[in-house]
DNA sequence: GCGAATCTTTGAATCGTTTCATTGTTACGA
DNA sequence: TCGTAACAATGAAACGATTCAAAGATTCGC
């Protein structure tokens, strides 16, 4: 078969006209019970299938939205593509992914795509200052909500997780569990993550008078720079060990837990409690299991959807942000200090 | 801005005709310089942006490939994912991508939506026993490759990775570096991926008249089940362990290895030779770096473009199945055995 | 200055679907 | 039997880009 029947081909092996084989697909209350038999047998005998390009022409708009991420192979993401999916497949809508893998050129030419593609709106989670085409995109009428990223709420509508809120919670979980000597670990504060995480933890530690709370840079946020501040803990000695340890990211915190568990200088959570944030995968298989702080991912996604479909159906731009609040999952790595004294 | 220009309203704007649009965007070299020029002016000042679905719906065919993986987030798809764009993007044409996390009936969806899409070919990482399906799709002349399972190639191309080699280039590698009381680490034997990997592994050991390969049964694949066969071996104590492990997958390694390291009863690699499979992030800083099998997941996605893009143009189905051969990754959880004697 | 060859531009026809005004059919009460 | 309402089916027009035969403009050699 060279070519896909069409709803033509469909129409003169049914004997009836074109527009009843449309009625067929989209009123079926519309045609008689036995026209449909005829018209349904046709279908199927020639492999017809809706060609999608001709319909979107005829309705000025396409069933898709756009999906742009920074790495669908992070978790994060990968969770917020698929309640996304989920949320979008709820309104007859599909999603078109993109991964622009922090790269703003990646990122322009699923734009520029998405855009022919005449997709209802877009999802993004920008690489770098993309407001100016986000802008352009918006007078041309393509609504556009942004994902983990707060937006100037006379521009566009955001879905977003309170990192401060995410840092406080930890840093107070440590607190809460007897912990006083605390330590961050954190790549660059100039990540807006970081420094958000940081001043949450911060927050907490000032209600405590006698808390406090050292800084650790590290070289980003992978094991190995987790590790390399951890070696530097145990080089330091028991006199000079925080007593509670929140990291930016699991990663890091994976790396410090490698540092202090493989000398056998110090115990988790013991000597030192342990908390990451993200609940990756990993941290629930981790030679301690690492307590963390879980991003409502699944909410994230949901609920950029809804926002896009608001922005979609209502014609005059109303924008808003939607900040997720974070949650605590506890694990051994912070089990409670109380134990701490009995060594 | 309420509906999007079109080719016309650049046209009128330019005081050209719509057939001189088109030949500016489709064929620069058939227009003059100055027409040009006032066309280009237009479609800036208008904001133009082509229509797809126009395009499409004339050209008959659209310019992008349908891909359908198991898992997003699985490294390894994540992968085959990037390589696919990059080399569909040389052919100009976009990659749309789907995925079915191991569910048919989300499998079917985007089978169902690609072809409405008239997308040019499918790649697809089957979940279950799609062939039916797949037959249907090959008649209405949508070529199809298959990513990662081998096909009959009467009827489809395919390219998939060698795991019977992969567990030979594995085992070889104890072998070669003195070990001799084998064992593997694995799932259940169902799994095609463990069964071929293990049958590799045999292989390679029955070249070695005084070499053993015992095989130790895992509950899963997960960084826990690895735990409890490391745990089981601290059991059995010194005399009765093997001298180099090969797990199905990393995550197992890393599991074995824990139980193994955490006791501190054995040392990798000087009393036990640790490798795994897939060569995933955390393999690299793991406590003891582990060794793996890495998998050519750039080759694979481009070459089922490649295949894909083969069949799409040639008109007679002649099917090729494409088998890569993976690759060795020596860390230090496999470094020579010499030094397991000087303890 | 003329005819031929080359280069530009034109605009109607086409792709496959949906829409909708129109026509055709049936049922029913008066 | 007629008129009317309700229901079914029809098919032309429209969506926006591309194609291509044909017309128009320009260049060149002689």
């Amino acid at each position: 078969m060279n070519r896909s029947a069409s709803i033509k081909d469909v129409a003169t092996h049914a004997s009836v006209a074109v527009g009843t084989v449309s009625n067929v697909l989209n009123y079926p209350d519309r045609v008689s019970q036995r026209t449909k038999e005829r018209v349904l047998k046709a279908i199927d005998e020639l492999g017809f299938v809706r060609n999608d390009a001709a319909r979107q022409l005829r309705a000025g708009h396409s069933r898709t939205v756009g999906l742009i991420v920074l790495d669908v192979g992070n978790p994060f993401f990968t969770s917020v593509v698929r309640a996304a999916e989920d949320a979008a497949a709820l309104n007859g809508s599909a999603v078109l992914l993109g991964d622009s893998g922090h790269d703003a050129a990646r990122e322009a030419n699923y734009i520029d795509l998405f855009q022919e593609q005449r997709v209802q709106g877009l999802l993004i989670s920008p690489v770098g200052d993309v407001t100016e085409r986000l802008d352009l995109l918006r007078e041309r009428g393509v609504p556009t909500v942004l994902v983990d990223r707060l937006a100037d709420e006379s521009k566009f509508s955001s879905v977003a997780v309170d990192d401060d809120a995410g840092g406080y919670l930890a840093a107070r979980h440590l607190l809460d569990t007897g912990r006083r000597r605390l330590a961050f670990v954190g790549g660059p504060t100039s990540i807006r993550q970081v420094a958000d995480r940081l001043q949450g933890a911060q927050r907490a530690v000032k209600e405590e008078p006698d808390a406090t709370l050292e800084v650790l840079n590290s070289d980003g946020q992978s094991v190995l720079a987790g590790r390399s501040v951890g070696n530097m803990l145990v080089e330091r000695g028991r006199e000079d060990l925080p007593d509670g340890i929140f990291c930016a990211n699991d990663l890091l915190a994976l790396g410090v837990m490698q540092s202090l568990t493989m000398t056998h200088t110090f115990r988790i959570p013991e000597d030192v409690a342990l908390i990451g944030y993200d609940d990756i995968d990993f941290a629930v298989s981790a030679v301690v299991p690492l307590s963390s702080i879980r991003q409502p991912t699944e909410a994230l996604g949901r609920t950029a959807i809804e926002l896009l479909t608001e922005e979609v159906e209502s014609q005059n731009p109303m924008h808003r942000s939607v900040v997720f609040t974070p949650e605590l999952v506890v694990r051994q790595s912070t089990a409670a200090a109380g134990a701490s004294t009995d060594s």
